[in-house]
DNA sequence: ACCTTTGTTAACCAAATGGTTAAACTATTT
DNA sequence: AAATAGTTTAACCATTTGGTTAACAAAGGT
């Protein structure tokens, strides 16, 4: 008797997205993904072979997804001010709707450097040199203070996503409670953005 | 025939430090514990119990030396743009010192949400309402732009940890080498004051 | 209707893993 | 030096875990 026909693989790689970005590659167990799933486990290795290859799926998944946030900031043809006040507003969003991506990847390069360094060979990757460029331009045109344009890059992304790999953290260091540390990570947005552009503009 | 009489349980530990760091709780095995300290598995239980009760003991042992530090950012004397210098140049030294720390804890504070609830049950943490005064104080005065303080602190610590717990991304989106990051970092102490000191002051 | 391909399950398997035990060895006390 | 207490090891054990298999069901083609 088999059920209303639905894509099975999808339901794995929705429910081994589900349980991967909670406990990463170590942490999570097949059992755990075909239960979360609803179905066999051999269903897991029918579809993707092994535990390590449906890891694969997830990351990729997850990168996929990533990639063209860093990749606007990269690379858009806004103004440096526009970019960072839309960077601000876009990435926090993004994060804030996939709140256990960031941290399962980032966990993930520190955990397993070997497979880190043979993703980044195959998975191209964003240049940032037409971001660095403009900031490099702006410098010129002494629009801005000169700074290392790879720091503010850094900055960037440092004021953006640690507030939330590190929410445990920084809950306690700054004695939030849930309710107050969400309600500062909303506020984050505009923020994060008149912070960024205070720090640099002369 | 027993070796020269060195403290097992401080090898033990010393080891468990190594891996756990390196590889967190659940991708770490007791065997290669102890295969890192040069002994039998057995003495692992010997002296610990159970893997849980040495990884809490690694984890106290890395909070315990993160916690003085935090300790200095919200409650030192010193005045807030000396305290946010202060803060860049400790810090990060304290980080370039323990490169896996953070990641560390930040991870199992992020993979094991129970423990952390008890472990923040149980170890008191300072509280930041010096630092928070301290920055309404300045508001007060002008002397800084009405910001919410504890975005301030958010973005302390982000601007200063990230850099190294993100590092596989970070070094992949400024598209540096291993050196040229590691440059980066070392020029993040002078970086990082006077950006925080930028986007403050009036 | 029959065959082939594809999807699915329960049962199974071997290796890995955290943990235990009993015995041996070392140091300390008497 | 005999007894005792503490330390260390090899071997063992039970459970977990990633992965396989064989049988079976569904669907599609002929």
């Amino acid at each position: 008797m088999k059920k209303i026909e639905i894509n099975t693989e999808e339901i794995i790689l929705k429910s081994a997205i589900t349980i991967f970005h909670k406990k990463g590659l170590a942490g999570s167990r097949m059992q755990e993904i075909a239960d979360e799933a609803g179905i066999n486990k051999a269903m897991l290795h029918y579809y993707f072979r092994s535990k390590q290859l449906l890891f694969e799926a997830v990351f990729k998944n997850a990168f996929m997804q990533l990639a063209p946030q860093i990749q606007q900031v990269l690379n858009s043809e806004d103004s440096l001010f526009e970019k960072i006040e839309n960077f601000a507003d876009k990435y926090i969003s993004f994060i804030m709707e996939n709140r256990f991506l960031p941290t399962f990847i980032i966990q993930e390069l520190n955990n397993n450097p070997d497979f880190a360094k043979n993703f980044f060979i195959q998975a191209e990757f964003p240049k940032p040199t037409h971001f660095l460029l403009q900031i490099e331009e702006e410098i010129r045109k002494e629009s801005i203070l000169p700074i290392n344009p790879k720091q503010l890059l850094i900055d960037m992304f440092s004021l953006a996503v640690f507030p939330f790999v590190g929410s445990p953290l920084l809950q306690k260091i700054s004695n939030s409670t849930d309710e107050e540390y969400d309600n500062l990570l909303l506020e984050r947005k505009k923020h994060l953005a008149s912070m960024l552009i205070n720090s640099i503009k002369k």
